[in-house]
DNA sequence: GTCTATACTTGGATAGAC
DNA sequence: GTCTATCCAAGTATAGAC
C-alpha cells in the first residue's frame, strides 16, 4: 500500500492524462447525482468517486455547478444518440410506445433521467444553473416535438393536438414518472402505465384511416405523401 | 432599533406562544422550499424567515428533515381540503378539467406543488425522508384514484383504464408540469396544455353514452348501480 | 496535471443563560 | 420557550509544492 489516509489518488510524479481525469469526473458527477442527489453531489463526493483530488474539480471545471452542467450535457448527448437510433423510422403510435417501453427501462435501470430531475430541482438554489438546465430541457422538448409531429401527421388527431404541446406533456410525464419511480424503488406502477399506453396506442392507431372520431373533421394535414 | 446584529428576534423575557412559533417555522419552511429549494432550506434560512432563532428548529422539531416533513404535511392538509371542496360533486371529465385548471393556477401561484417536488428530489440524500415523502404521495395518488374511479364509472373507457393507473399518471404529469413550469417561469406551455385537455375532455365526454369506441366491447364494469 | 495544505463559509446540533 | 455561544463537520475555493 501507499501512504495511509489516501484512498486511491496518485502519488508522486505518475501523471495521468487530463482527458481521462475530465471524463472520470464527469462520470463520477453523473453517478453522484443518481445516487446521492443534487444536495449530496459535492466536489468532495464527486472527486472521491473519480478517485482523484477534490481540487481537480475546480481546476478542470471552475466550479461544482459547471461540472454538474457538463454531466448533464454528457448524459443528454449519450441518450440523444440512443433515442435517435431507437425511434428512427418509427411512425406509428403503437410502435413508438413499444420503443418507449424499452428506452424507459434503460433509463430507469441506469438512472439517466434522474440526473436531469435532480438538476431541475436543484436549480431552485441558483438561477445560473436554472438557465443552463432549461436550455437542455428545451432540446429534449424539441426532439420529442419532431417525433410527435411525425406520428401525428396523417392521424385523425392532427387537427386536435399541437406537436409542441404533446411534447411538453410527454417530457413532463416522463420526468414525473421518473421521480415517483425513483422515490420508492417500485417500478410496477410505471410498467403498468406503459402496458396500458400500449393498449391505448393500438386502439387509437386502429382509428387512423378508419372511422372518424365522433364527427370531428379530418381536414387539412391528414394527407399523406410528405417528405 | 434594538441591539445591533439581531434582525427581529425576541430580546429579554418577552415570551411568545410556542404554537405560534411552531406555526411560523412550518410556514417559513414551506416558503423556503418554494423559494430556495431543498438544498437552500437550512435551519438558519428557515429561522431567518420565521424571525426566530435557529436553535428553535431543533427544539421544536428535532431536526431540519423533520421540520420539512411537517411542512409537507401542512401543505398537503391545506391543499387536500381545497381539492376536496373543489371536486365535490364533479363527475364529468369536462367539469373536472375545468376545475383542474383553476386549481392548477392556484398551485402554481402559491407554489404548493413545488414543496412536494423539492422534497421528492431532496429525498435522494436521505432514505428516511424518502419514506416519509412516499407516504404523502401515496395519499395523493389514492385521492386522485377515487376521483378517476368516479369519472371513469359509466364511461366507455371504464374497461380500458384502471383508476389506480390513471391516478399514478395524473400525479406524475402534474408533478412534471410543475417542475418544468417552475424552471423557466413560463406558464404558457402549461396553460396551453390545459386548454387542449379541456377540448379533448369535451370531445371524449361526448362519446359517453354515445357510439362505442371502435369495436371495443364495453363489457363488465360499464354497468351502473354499483354500491 | 495532480496533490497537499489551508483559508473561509455555512450548516447541523447542543449546552447553558435567562 | 427563547436566545447566545459554541463545537464540529462538511463544503467551496485558492495557493503553492511537486
Amino acid at each position: 500500500m501507499a501512504k495511509a489516509g489516501s484512498t486511491s489518488q496518485l502519488q508522486g510524479s505518475e501523471r495521468r492524462d487530463p482527458e481521462g481525469t475530465r471524463r472520470r469526473l464527469v462520470a463520477a458527477a453523473i453517478a453522484a447525482l443518481r445516487e446521492v442527489g443534487f444536495a449530496g453531489a459535492s466536489a468532495r463526493e464527486i472527486a472521491r468517486r473519480a478517485e482523484c483530488n477534490q481540487a481537480l474539480v475546480f481546476y478542470h471545471f471552475g466550479s461544482v455547478a459547471d461540472l454538474l452542467v457538463a454531466a448533464l450535457d454528457e448524459t443528454s448527448r449519450v441518450r440523444m444518440e440512443r433515442y435517435s437510433a431507437a425511434v428512427a423510422g418509427v411512425t406509428t403510435l403503437e410502435g413508438l410506445v413499444t420503443v418507449g417501453i424499452g428506452i424507459f427501462r434503460e433509463d430507469l435501470d441506469a438512472g439517466h433521467v434522474t440526473v436531469l430531475a435532480e438538476l431541475i430541482a436543484g436549480a431552485s438554489t441558483s438561477p445560473e444553473l436554472g438557465a443552463a438546465v432549461a436550455e437542455r430541457i428545451e432540446t429534449w422538448r424539441r426532439f420529442t416535438e419532431e417525433i410527435a409531429r411525425r406520428v401525428l401527421d396523417g392521424s385523425p388527431f392532427a387537427p386536435l393536438l399541437e406537436p409542441g404541446e404533446v411534447a411538453f406533456a410527454v417530457v413532463a410525464l416522463y420526468l414525473g414518472i421518473e421521480l415517483l419511480t425513483h422515490l420508492d424503488g417500485d417500478r410496477r406502477p410505471a410498467e403498468g402505465l406503459f402496458a396500458t399506453a400500449g393498449r391505448m396506442a393500438a386502439l387509437l392507431g386502429s382509428l387512423s384511416g378508419g372511422p372518424d372520431l365522433g364527427g370531428v373533421p379530418t381536414s387539412g394535414r391528414a394527407e399523406e405523401g410528405s417528405p
